[in-house]
DNA sequence: CAAAATATAGAACGTATGTTCTACTTACAG
DNA sequence: CTGTAAGTAGAACATACGTTCTATATTTTG
């Protein structure tokens, strides 16, 4: 998918909100009124280009004619899968979302949440198997022993956290892999994007 | 909630269905087209006794201004967590129902089904932990390597599935336990319920 | 640097859409 | 039988709403 400027992000942030409350979309004048423009033309231009790109449909000359995909209709209650995170980009921004799994947020007691799908068996020893979803409580703090979701190099990577003094130490749940260790003073190259709430296995 | 008369019903079905597809509601015109209404008043009747009766909400003025109860704009419908069994009854009878989880049986692709709580060890190889739900497909057939759940004794239990020639095997996912063996003529002491579709994790 | 994308403003136009009024039919309960 | 609710029809009206054209400024990109 297309990457969105700040503005479409917003744009299309509102015709999601909006759409919850009120079960329809809003009319370009209603968008005008909320983001203060001045000219029909504004809000008209963007709609555009958010379909140009891919986020919505507009059905011409309908009142309100705006179509979400189905995954953005009530995003706001189901927890949103996030793939590769964007240099830069928060972690919830709208193009690092691949997907949203059927699952209410106060499932897992975690409204400030995400998920990511496991690639390998880097965590098999914690029973986290290949294509498994987890769900990640957002927080920038950890605890020794806590499983956290790490962003290294734009690459969510799932780990088990423990500090020690001067380093903080990255571990696989798998003997196969080495664990990273990363001295205080380049703390930088890597970020705690969260801590593990839940899993979510779709598996016959 | 007050009764609806049967024509009521279908306009309020109709919305449901045209929200589910577009993502906004008709307007009355669109009302009267599907219906073959002749004229615009009839529909704007149907709507305006359907909010008397508090099933949708109209908001004066605006096009496509109709909104329904989020209940009712994509279906809820959340997997029961089945206990204990009692003798005689069917699974899914509102006794054997501890709980629900919050999540859609769509999700699992599986509309007759239920979830168990693990307890116990018995399947950590096959990375399903203690405490873990397990998602249920309802069916009473399985193939050689699946996992089941299997009423013995009036408990469900997970296991392995494996038959050959004339018995059948139940075996853990953990050396520790045995294999269950029945032989064909006892096979009347146990009943497969369904076989494993899905897990759900809920820890930090 | 030039071209393209982004962002905004203002105005004019036509039609899509909700509202309301009158009127008629059928079924049903008091 | 008479009143009330459900269901339908037709028409007139006001306005909510999308569309399009012209212009301008800023930022990004090749």
């Amino acid at each position: 998918m297309e990457n969105l400027s700040s503005k479409q992000s917003q744009v299309l942030r509102f015709l999601m909100d909006f759409n919850a409350d009120y079960g329809f979309p809003p009319t370009i004048r209603e968008l005008c009124d909320h983001f203060g423009f001045k000219s029909l033309n504004t809000a008209h231009f963007h709609l555009r280009s958010l379909e140009k790109k891919g986020y919505i449909q507009i059905h011409p000359g309908k009142g309100r004619g705006i179509t979400l995909p189905e995954a953005r209709r009530l995003p706001e209650r189901k927890i949103p899968v996030v793939g590769r995170i964007a240099a830069g980009l928060p972690i919830l921004a709208l193009e690092n979302i691949e997907d949203f799994l059927g699952i209410d947020k106060g499932f897992f007691c975690t409204e400030k949440s995400f998920a990511v799908q496991v690639k390998g068996d880097s965590m098999v020893d914690a029973h986290i198997q290949d294509g498994d979803y987890v769900i990640i409580k957002i927080q920038d703090q950890a605890q020794n022993g806590d499983i956290v979701a790490a962003l290294i190099d734009d690459e969510v990577t799932l780990k088990y956290f423990y500090r020690r003094k001067r380093q903080i130490r990255l571990e696989s749940a798998n003997p196969k892999y080495p664990p990273l260790i990363f001295k205080k003073e380049e703390a930088r190259s890597f970020r705690i994007l969260g801590i593990m709430a839940g899993l979510v296995r779709k598996r016959q």
